[in-house]
RNA sequence: GGGCGAGUGGCGAAACGGCAGACGCGUCAGCUUUAGGAGCUGGUGCUCGAAAGAGCGUGAGGGUUCGAGUCCCUCCUCGCCCACCA
């Protein structure tokens, strides 16, 4: 079959025979293509060309084992849009690698046995040939593995710079700690207080551990100046680092110790409403204050809290609970003794793990307040008359009563009036505070970046010098799944020599997050294996910024961000020029089955392997891009793939048929030809891949019944606009019809305005906006020649029996709208 | 509880404020075929009607407009994100 296909090449078919015997064999093509290209090089990507550079990136995968489905999803469409953009002239980078560290490598090392680095290998052997298979225009030279020492070592590099710089640092937090997956996450690692891998409730844990000071840049990730990304990342990522003004205080504790209580507001303005203080279980203060008769009271609540898990301490449904701890602070405002209370409604992570609480005005505190009869007071009044009780906190905005000197004012007058106070007395000021947290980058796996930290009873934790990096991960370690991380296990990696005194010490045994890995890897895809920088800055400099980045919204806040701080990390270590990564981004939407995510607990994996065996890569293709908008994600459902490989066999007979070589053109079908064009353009730009799939098969159900040169044409012309979708079938068709070189180097087809523009129109004719008639008319029609063809309509006559004639819209080339009164 | 998004045929969906349902799936009828399959031609929102045609139709209700699936308000349902953030 195969050789019988190659043998036909180029010539058109003339009998019925081999018409039928010609028939459309995507696996005969598809692998002979992928065999000629690998071969050929077509996919390599030069730094320099005589065309412009074009870096187009998609977010690359996990070696979980498979290209399922979504994968498919979320690589097929882009390549189309890569190439695309190839035939617009562009030299376009579409490099892709693997995100190969990871918890579930180590997971399947426990499970089966097998080692993380050979079930990575094994999966990403598995995974490229997935990949090729797709037809993907992928340049495999430029592949980036992050589990590669090669790769990691800049990993350690950067964390040894951010470290120099004070960008990274080893602090005690209170921090997330998975018991199942025995490590610490991230905050946005936390998914409603469940662990984001394995679901496991997660706890706090106060414990000493690495952080990349994101925080630092929360003013300048907030602004997205110069970016084109969707308005919903952007909200996502500002709701995320939740910035908040207001103002810092400070209340002095009663007592000789001179402790004070700094906290946060954001309503300085209700300060002479605060009747009590709440202190975070945690807070450092607690045990230093507590009344000596309180103490076992307060004791057992901290210990309760300490142990609650996250989701359960903060649920807001929970009654809120909490202890006096019988000491006092101060209102500096009123002058009045407040009590002191702990309670775990205030999160010692926040602000300063301290409030001042005004039941009068704050939904917590007023039911905090009431449960334990504590004062509610009013201070702000939305009238500016004073009330004795309030059945509810008054959270408006309203003017000041009961406020000392500011009464009377307005509150958002009185904020800065009570900030400024504030300053004036030496107690605090107005200030601003963030939800986002510091990146907690330290885990407790083996199957990571090693950090390059040794740990020496003199001098504390090292650096490990640069020239001896990488730390390479140990290869040969014991997977138990239990006491911690095996790398802690590993005597020959633990036991070292301090760098600095060359006293025996201890390597760091924690990892970097996997995410640590992704927010820098495109800038290793410019050159993989430059060896003196993490990047090569002559190539870099020739892609970088990466100009179209695409990839799934659940990155919207984790990766996304993470990518953006590295970014003005790097350029203030003066390592990058640029102050964003990626200057546009897309997503696409999900693919879930039966409207739940797939995945392999579930057991509802759609693998691609068997519609790409029956249908051919190019119709999978097709079908991923034609289910609906990119952006709306699908329920998977296979029913409509039928219909895209019919299309793609109907547009191989189109090929394959006799034509007239002579003949007039038609202007039907010119016009046809240009619309498309003009539509697939247009939407390609905008990601629209399902209407564009339409127009195309609009154009070869026109094609289908025209002959002559202008269907000749046509034909041509619909294989250079499918050839991004398709790429195996169009490949194999235009070197059938005898095209130069590859159809995938050819120049991206042009549309003439004229010709697109239609001859006819439909004018639709309305009576007071109800259609009553249609009438053909010529394009361009003037209005009072379209008015003198409505009212010719028997049908508009009708209709206006009885009815005066009020005013006429005209809308060109669309229709006339009577609008009419009813004569008296 | 808050924020964002979405509700259109039996299904996936399309529609610069201007012919609702393009394109496709499914389905029905016809042609073709020994048969199955595939292919081709045509129909297919709902109701009434033999037909011509008429009426009704984009989650519900109101509004703006000559004209609303599209804009505004209220509500309902679903999805995603955040969730005691001071």
């Amino acid at each position: 079959m195969e050789g019988l296909i190659y043998f036909l090449k180029g010539g058109r078919m003339t009998s019925e025979l081999d018409k039928r015997i010609d028939r459309y064999t995507p696996a005969a093509i598809e692998e002979k293509w992928r065999e000629r290209w690998a071969s050929s090089g077509l996919h390599n990507t030069p730094d320099v060309s005589d065309k412009p550079n074009f870096y187009f990136l998609t977010m690359f995968p996990y070696p979980s084992g498979e290209i399922h489905v979504g994968h498919w999803y979320a690589f097929a469409p882009p390549d189309a849009a890569a190439r695309f953009l190839r035939m617009r002239g562009h030299n376009v980078l579409f490099p892709m690698g693997f995100d190969a560290f990871g918890i579930n490598a180590e997971n399947a090392a426990i499970d089966r046995g097998m080692h993380p680095a050979v079930w990575t290998e094994k999966n990403m052997a598995h995974m490229r040939e997935q990949f090729n298979r797709m037809g993907a225009a992928i340049d495999w030279r430029r592949e980036v593995v992050t589990c590669y020492p090669e790769y990691y070592r800049w990993n350690q590099w950067m964390f040894l710079k951010l470290f120099e710089k004070g960008l990274a640092y080893r602090g005690e937090a209170p921090v997330n700690w998975c018991p199942r997956d025995e490590t610490v996450l991230a905050n946005e690692q936390v998914i409603n207080g469940r662990c984001e891998r394995c679901d496991t409730l997660v706890v706090k844990r106060q414990m000493t551990q690495w952080f990349y000071r994101i925080t630092q840049y929360a003013d300048e990730l907030l602004k997205f100046e110069g970016l084109d990304w969707p308005e919903r990342v952007r909200v996502l990522q500002t709701n995320w680092i939740g910035r908040s003004e207001g103002a810092e205080l400070a209340f002095p504790v009663e007592g000789n110790s001179g402790d004070e209580i700094r906290f946060f507001t954001t309503r300085p303005d209700t300060i002479y409403g605060a009747t009590f203080m709440v202190l975070a279980p945690e807070h450092p203060l607690v045990a230093k204050i507590t009344a000596p008769a309180k103490r076992a009271e307060v004791e057992r609540y901290v210990e309760s809290a300490r142990n609650m898990a996250e989701i359960e301490r903060t649920s807001t449904e929970r009654e809120k609970t909490g202890v006096d701890i019988g000491a006092f602070a101060r209102n500096v405002f009123t002058g009045e003794r407040i009590p002191i209370w702990i309670a775990d409604y205030v999160l010692a992570t926040y602000g300063t793990g301290a409030i001042m609480a005004v039941p009068g005005h704050d939904e917590r505190d007023f039911a905090f307040a009431t449960k334990y009869r504590l004062e509610i007071r009013e201070v702000v009044s939305p009238d500016g008359k004073e009330h004795d009780h309030l059945d509810a906190p008054y959270m408006g905005e309203g003017i000041m009563v009961r406020s000392g000197p500011v009464s009377g004012r307005r509150t958002d007058d009185g904020k800065k009036a009570v900030a400024d106070e504030a300053k004036k007395r030496g107690i605090g000021g107005p200030s601003v505070i963030y939800r986002l947290r510091d990146w907690l980058i330290s885990r407790q796996r083996y199957w990571g970046t090693p950090i390059p930290i040794v740990h020496c009873e003199r001098c504390g934790p090292v650096p490990v010098p640069y020239e001896q990096l990488p730390v390479v991960l140990p290869r040969d370690v014991e997977f138990t799944g239990r006491g911690g991380s095996p790398l802690t296990h590993v005597a020959s990696f633990v036991n070292t020599t301090c760098p600095k005194c060359g006293g025996p010490a201890r390597r760091d045994t924690d990892t970097l997050d996997t995410f640590v890995d992704s927010s820098w890897y495109m800038y290793r895809y410019v050159d993989p294996k430059y060896d003196k920088a993490f990047m090569n800055k002559d190539a870099g400099k020739k892609w970088l910024p990466v100009q179209q980045y695409t990839g799934g919204v659940e990155h919207a806040i984790l990766h996304l961000l993470y990518m953006r701080f590295m970014a003005k990390a790097l350029r203030d270590l003066g390592e990058v020029w640029f102050d964003e990564p990626a200057l546009r981004f897309r997503y696409q939407g999900n693919i879930v089955f039966r409207g739940r995510k797939m995945s392999k607990s579930r057991g509802n994996v759609e693998t691609p392997d068997a519609y790409v065996e029956k249908y051919g890569a190019d119709t999978l293709r097709l079908f991923m891009m034609f289910m609906g908008p990119w952006v709306d994600g699908a329920d998977w459902n296979a029913s409509g793939i039928e219909g895209v490989h019919r299309f793609l066999r109907r547009v191989w007979e189109l090929t394959q048929s006799d034509t007239e070589a002579s003949g007039s053109r038609d202007a039907d079908v010119d016009r046809a030809v240009h619309r498309t064009i003009a539509k697939v353009t247009d939407d390609l730009q905008t990601y629209s891949f399902n209407t564009a799939v339409a127009a195309m098969m609009e154009m070869s159900n026109v094609l289908q019944h025209a002959s002559g040169p202008s269907r000749d044409e046509g034909v041509a012309t619909l294989l250079l606009l499918l050839a991004p979708f398709a790429p195996y079938m169009t490949e194999e068709l235009w070197e059938r019809r005898g095209g130069r070189g590859s159809i995938h180097r050819q120049s991206w087809p042009t549309y003439d305005p004229k010709i697109a523009a239609p001859k006819e129109v439909t004018l639709v004719l309305q009576i007071d906006g109800k259609v009553r008639d249609r009438v053909t008319a010529p394009a361009g029609i003037a209005q009072p020649a379209a008015e003198k063809l409505a009212m010719e309509s028997p049908k508009v006559k009708a209709a206006l029996d009885g009815r005066r004639i009020e005013r006429t819209i005209f809308v060109p080339d669309r229709l006339v709208n009577i609008v009419t009164r009813q004569s008296s």
